[in-house]
DNA sequence: TATATATATGAACAATTATTCATATGAACA
DNA sequence: TGTTCATATGAATAATTGTTCATATATATA
């Protein structure tokens, strides 16, 4: 981490981009929440998770059994997309069934898939 | 990993949710590479790099010193960027022109903005 | 060809994280 | 109340990964 009063590049004829660009960034803490709520997606359990509650709204052995895993680290993960609110849960008794928790969920998930299906 | 012939929940009477889900999720290796996708979006500094080229090219220079961060660093993860295809460059000289490769970028970084500030 | 500059890359280290195992919690029911 | 079952959670381990430092590559120019 450099320190810099006035912003310089390398190739002078850019400080005004850099000034610009810098100017108009959303700021860090955004930018960092962001990359958290990717970094959710990031992984092929929870991806599996989220397409599998595509389908339909399934208890966490449910999930355990689609998947082929334990259920406790389906567990560990269903805690994660809670916290990300990409999942919503209902108590029926024993049973904890979760679903998705908003249509963000589903574009953000359809727009990767169109990127690394073109 | 469990093995299952016949997938079977806890809860027999969702069997039938288990089989319809398992049989419509898409092939692991598609979930696996959107799972690294979003893992390209899922840390701050390429979420930064991909915000600040929303606005212009950059070389690498430009963007280090507009993330305040060293030259190494940033053409580590431009390597990454690259590889997923999120970026794409164009050589001048010395100097490497950076930007974002297509539309896809910006609407998934959209859609997770939106997730977060709502 | 020798030098300077922009970028790329390999190795190493620190930090993060997904899974497993063991166990705890919470609800239904005998 | 005691037992069973579904889920949650803490600790430990293994694997992944972002950054730094040192150095290599590639281009321009003297």
């Amino acid at each position: 981490m450099e320190e810099n009063e006035t912003l310089e590049c390398c190739n002078e004829i850019h400080n005004e981009v850099v000034e610009k660009v810098s100017s108009q960034m959303p700021p860090d803490e955004i930018l960092y929440d962001l990359a958290e709520l990717f970094k959710v997606f990031g992984d092929s359990t929870r991806v599996k998770i989220i397409c599998a509650l595509f389908e339909s709204e399934m208890c966490v052995c449910d999930i355990a059994q689609v998947l082929g895993m334990n259920q406790s680290a389906i567990s560990h993960q269903l805690r994660v997309l809670k916290q990300s609110r990409l999942v919503k849960y209902r108590r029926e008794g024993k049973t904890v069934y979760y679903s998705l928790a908003d249509s963000h969920v589903q574009a953000i998930f359809n727009q990767g898939f169109e990127h690394i299906t073109e």
